[in-house]
DNA sequence: GTACTAATTGCAAGCGTATTCATCGTTTTT
DNA sequence: AAAAACGATGAATACGCTTGCAATTAGTAC
């Protein structure tokens, strides 16, 4: 085995007859050098097959272009999207991402540890909410947080998500003005804020309406199975509402089978039913849900632009940012025509 | 802003009174440190928040602790699902998986020269294949190339898919077990090597039948509405089949979905469906797609042995390991009692 | 208490690059 | 043609850590 590796920039210094120094010049955007030796130190660089040290880069310049994103929800197909969203803008911007996910044993802030042990620029933190000591560290070593998919304040973090209250509104609207009066809230933890905004503002919509609107909330209902089992109990309680919204769109699925399969109830016209994230196939003919759209796009779009800005001016507030989001109406809720 | 960035080891030296070399054996494993000044130092350190610097020492160990990943397929629930599970065992083998993805602007190669940049110890790429000239660099570095899910032979690079030859005797015997006769292949690509492995056992395994069963080959589709056209038009040449293998579960959803919505062919009775990857939902009743079985756990801990040995022992040699996987059969082809 | 060994600790030289400062050759100005 | 201004280059040092080696201390046996 020819022990070719290892090359630095002292070869490539060596070959083309220049010192180290110029070397690392001609390597860099804007490194002031003579368009000639330049090109004399990159073909030396190809001959040897050389490629600048970015750990030894970063180490001298106290920079290193790294940005920590822990997943922690794996099961939504429209975060891993995010998730590619966010690999891509940052490697247009320059940096690359070290990613982390959540298992059980281990918690939000051993990972965020890790990051920082790697130096990274930013933290990205999708679908968790970091310990507020940790949250603590990163901002007194400078380093910005965004908080993706959780509202989270008083934590020296910035937050993106969708705003609940405006889908909220949004959905009860529809719903209301589809006739529908008797409603379930379904949700899985009772402690992600922008559920707990989203019931609310559906409430209050529902009230303000006057129309007499009943509510049941019921928590800890997360997924396919789970759906489905709710509304037969319901039903079986003879408590069966007319409309259903779900926090996620994986329970709307469980809920529609439930009324397909096991009660044989006519959706959309005797149960309307709401799903939350427009996943990639809820608009199948098998499916065709009537569901929240989920703004992968420009959640990436905002949550980089925040992280990059916050990186260039440490200066910077921490900036809550609540995304508006549509409801896309198919055909598990009805739909006057005259819309 | 009280800067107190940058706390190195040699604060922690300082206040616990003692060398900047003496800190550092305190965070190492192996450190011959005696028992109380490393509590002394871990005091210290603690009190000033702490943390080691790892691309230093990375720099001084010439070992990163970084694994590469590419992703070229965000569009798999299984290859998402794959992601994570490698994030979580490197990081148990105290790795950090560095990712990035394939957009349409830039190539394979590209991605892994930004790896060789960051000195990874080995790199993941996840359905894509390198091209031979970074192969062969990375080799020569000495780096590790492992290619996930799809084959690749002659690259200096292992590689871990599933068992093509295997999975199509497998289908093709359930088919015919079960009386289907006229077979279409659907698929995307023509240049992954599983799945022309897979038609190409599949095809065999009918010819030796003998039972002059019939296949039709059609290529470039991929996802469900490709698939649900490709059946629709079938039909309008009076050439539909009497089963279908797709390369892909969404494809087969797609199939399913003109059987049942375009064609009004009743499945399993008329037409055998089989899909690939068993997707999360495959069993949904509104699905309950016979498909074929991907078996993530196996995959990533294989492919996670296979590189930490390479890692460990440099002089091993590349291993094409494919794995066994089984048809978990559902509602989309016939099934007879007594199996 | 002495001589010897083993365990700790400090010193200093890297790891590969970026960057300040001084030097030197060029070009521009008058 | 001399002075001034400028751009390109090299020498040297820093980034924060690891580690071989030497020096010191503690530990053991006689």
């Amino acid at each position: 085995m020819t022990d070719t590796l290892r090359i630095t920039s002292h070869d490539v210094a060596n070959l083309a007859g220049v010192s180290q120094a110029t070397v690392s010049r001609a390597f860099m955007e804007q490194g002031r050098i003579s368009a000639k030796t330049k090109q004399r130190v990159i073909e030396a660089a190809n001959k040897l097959g050389y490629q600048p040290n970015v750990l030894a880069r970063s180490l001298a310049k106290s920079k290193s272009n790294l940005i920590g994103v822990l997943m922690a929800n794996w099961n939504n197909p429209r975060l891993t999207e995010t998730l590619q969203g966010f690999s891509s803008a940052f490697k247009d911007a320059g940096y690359k991402v070290i990613l982390q996910s959540i298992s059980n044993d281990d918690t939000v802030d051993d990972a965020l540890r890790d990051f920082l042990q790697y130096q990274v620029d930013g933290i990205i933190v999708i679908s968790a909410v970091p310990g507020p000591v940790m949250a603590a560290g990163c901002f007194q070593k400078n380093i910005p947080v965004i908080v993706v998919n959780r509202f989270t304040t008083g934590l020296n973090a910035s937050s993106v998500t969708l705003d609940g209250a405006q889908a909220g509104r949004a959905i009860a609207s529809h719903l209301l003005d589809q006739g529908y009066q008797h409603f379930a809230l379904l949700r899985g933890s009772t402690e992600i804020q922008v559920i707990t905004d989203m019931f609310y503002a559906f409430s209050n919509t529902v009230s303000d309406r006057g129309l007499g609107g009943q509510i049941n909330e019921i928590n800890n209902i997360s997924g396919y199975n789970a759906g489905r089992k709710t509304v037969v109990e319901l039903a079986k309680q003879s408590q069966v509402p007319d409309g259903i919204l779900c926090s996620s769109d994986f329970t709307a699925f469980g809920v529609q089978a439930a009324a397909r399969f096991d009660l044989n109830i006519d959706v959309p016209r005797e149960l309307g039913i709401v799903g939350i994230g427009d996943s990639p196939f809820s608009w199948w003919p098998e499916h065709n849900l009537t569901t929240l759209h989920f703004p992968v796009d420009e959640m990436v779009k905002r949550t980089v632009d925040a992280l990059l800005m916050r990186i260039k001016e440490p200066e910077l507030e921490d900036q809550m940012i609540s995304l508006e989001s549509r409801l896309v109406v198919r055909g598990t809720t009805r739909k006057t025509e005259q819309q």
